[in-house]
RNA sequence: GGGCCGCUAGCUCAAUGGUAGAGCAACUGACUCUUAAUCAGUAGGUUGCAGGUUCGAAUCCUGUGCGGCUCACCA
């Protein structure tokens, strides 16, 4: 018999003995007073009224008649202490109850001769009978795997574990605060699309039963946003779930969090503004500081961050003016002196694009806004005024990531069903199933008229990454996509 | 998809071709202020999986599954 069955044999054993001595392993209800941070609190105030407190017992120290435990809830942790002479029968109880079980317990707090503030129990109950061994204690739960794949043994094991997800909540109710203060208000717009646009990326496909159609899983909310601007929603923003069927990597996971906001009356250069001003804002009200550590850099937050445009970017990673290189085989040829080996294929888009992922991405540590991308590689927006190739569009980075990119909504219907033609076009001659899709419900609403518009979308996912230090996308969603085993 | 690395007891890890081990957890016993409690004892293994080489394989080889890092892909 494998020993994993040994454990669970005799936990099943002990809740058998439970139940022939009329105890409910799973009683319904349990009334708690306190939690355990409060329960410590009220103590430090010099108050020792008895409280009842509930929680997992995650380690146990017994000592014949006397026992410890550490309990823990979502607060924090409390020592437990048992004397038989105040328990009387339900001592034998305890030695039913195994490291892994939920039990309430009341009595008063006190402090230990070794200075710990602990409740002595004056009783107590079983609330949930635990039948699996938990992880070890000392180390921890490490298998990477085993932490994704069963979350909640990291989130038992791993107390750290636990404070990057709170951080994670308390940014996103930040960015909420942020935008609710500045007259945004917060919209829902469908997850299930007939064409999927907004963003140039692989969807997922499904297919509605009673409608008998194909539908896609959004890759943005931008053209449903848009169409909200267009009804006179001046500030709109969506928080909520994109789905983009491409690789996953420790900066991409096949479903992740967007914030997507929405302008009337704004330029890129206000969303700018409104980009650096927010990020900093919510560093400031989760951590209580615009400066963070990342792994051995510290990156400052505070405005105004750093500006400069795609081409000098690249210039300075790479010695390459993009702009003087204005077909692909002049581009590819630049490229390659580089020393970068780049196929025939790419389009010079694409190539720009590579030229960012190498020479620009990985060097912007600071917060910075690249600014005024190549036309190609942005069809939804608006071109600048003073040139036919590039648009009023930026990126903002940090830590080496792309966390934001925004730009002026083009608004010119005539141009934007240009624009989506030449991506069809692009679509049909190189296969790429990434191009932007025609959207002719789109392109009627645009055609009633949108005002001048900034939008934005923010990577949450990668933003709580730099809030909290971490450099796999995994380590920042409760239940990152793995393959089944 | 390519390269590199990992997978051994519930957990954390040893064992480099020669008897598969330790700590924690579990079980039995002692112990009424412990806190990685301590002490004595007991039990627990399809070494990811499938083949192969060998007198002998956790270890070497081939294939394969899952994971990690990385490169490519991802206009």
């Amino acid at each position: 018999m494998a020993r994993i069955d040994g454990i669970k044999e005799q936990r099943r054993e002990k809740l058998r003995e439970m139940r022939g001595q009329g105890i409910d392993p799973y009683p319904h209800r349990y009334h708690r007073s306190h939690t355990n941070k409060e329960a410590i609190a009220l103590f430090k105030r010099g108050d020792d009224s008895p409280v009842s407190l509930a929680g997992r017992i995650v380690a146990c120290r017994a000592m014949g008649k006397a026992t410890f435990i550490d309990l823990r809830d979502s607060s924090g942790k409390i020592q437990a202490y048992f004397r038989s002479d105040l328990l009387s029968d339900k001592h034998d109880l305890l030695k039913q109850c195994d490291v892994g079980d939920i039990i309430g317990v009341s009595g008063k707090v006190f402090r230990t001769h070794s200075g710990e503030i602990t409740l002595k129990v004056a009783d107590f109950t079983l609330l949930s009978k635990s039948l699996q061994p938990l992880p070890e204690k000392w180390h921890g739960l490490t298998d990477v795997e085993k932490r994704y794949r069963q979350r909640y043994l990291d989130l038992i094991s791993n107390e750290e574990v636990g404070r990057i997800f709170a951080v994670r909540s308390r940014a996103i109710a930040a960015v909420r605060r942020f935008l609710d203060g500045r007259g945004f208000i917060e919209v829902e717009t469908p997850v299930l699309h007939h064409a999927a646009g907004g963003a140039l990326a692989r969807p997922f496909t499904t297919h509605h039963h009673a409608l008998d159609q194909d539908l896609y899983l959004r890759i943005a909310t931008e053209l449903y946003l848009k169409r909200l601007i267009i009804g006179g929603l001046d500030r709109v923003y969506e928080i909520g779930r994109i789905f983009r069927n491409e690789g996953i990597s420790t900066k991409h996971n096949p479903e992740f969090t967007m914030m997507e906001s929405y302008e009337a009356y704004a330029d890129y250069n206000d969303v700018m503004a409104m980009v650096e001003e927010m990020v900093s804002y919510v560093a400031k009200r989760v951590l209580r500081k615009t400066k963070v550590s990342f792994g051995e850099n510290t990156i400052d937050f505070a405005p105004p961050w750093r500006r400069i445009t795609l081409q000098n970017a690249i210039k300075e990673g790479c010695d390459i003016d993009f702009l003087e290189h204005a077909d692909d085989h002049s581009l590819r040829n630049a490229i390659r002196k580089q020393g970068l080996d780049v196929d025939e294929s790419p389009s010079w888009a694409k190539l720009v694009d590579k030229l960012i992922s190498n020479f620009v991405e990985p060097n912007l540590i600071q917060p910075t806004f690249v600014m005024d991308y190549p036309v190609e590689l942005s069809p939804l927006a608006k071109r600048k005024p003073e040139s036919e190739r590039l648009v009023e569009r930026f990126e903002a980075f940090a830590g080496g990531m792309e966390i934001a990119n925004a730009f002026t909504e083009l608004n010119d219907p005539i141009e934007q069903r240009e624009r989506f033609r030449e991506q069809d076009r692009l679509r049909a001659l190189l296969g790429d199933e990434e191009a932007e899709r025609v959207d002719e419900d789109f392109l009627v609403a645009l055609e009633h008229g949108m005002p001048p518009t900034g939008g934005l979308g923010l990577g949450i996912d990668r933003l709580v990454m730099l809030l909290t230090d971490q450099h796999s996308i995994r380590e920042v969603i409760l239940f990152p996509q793995l393959r089944t085993k």
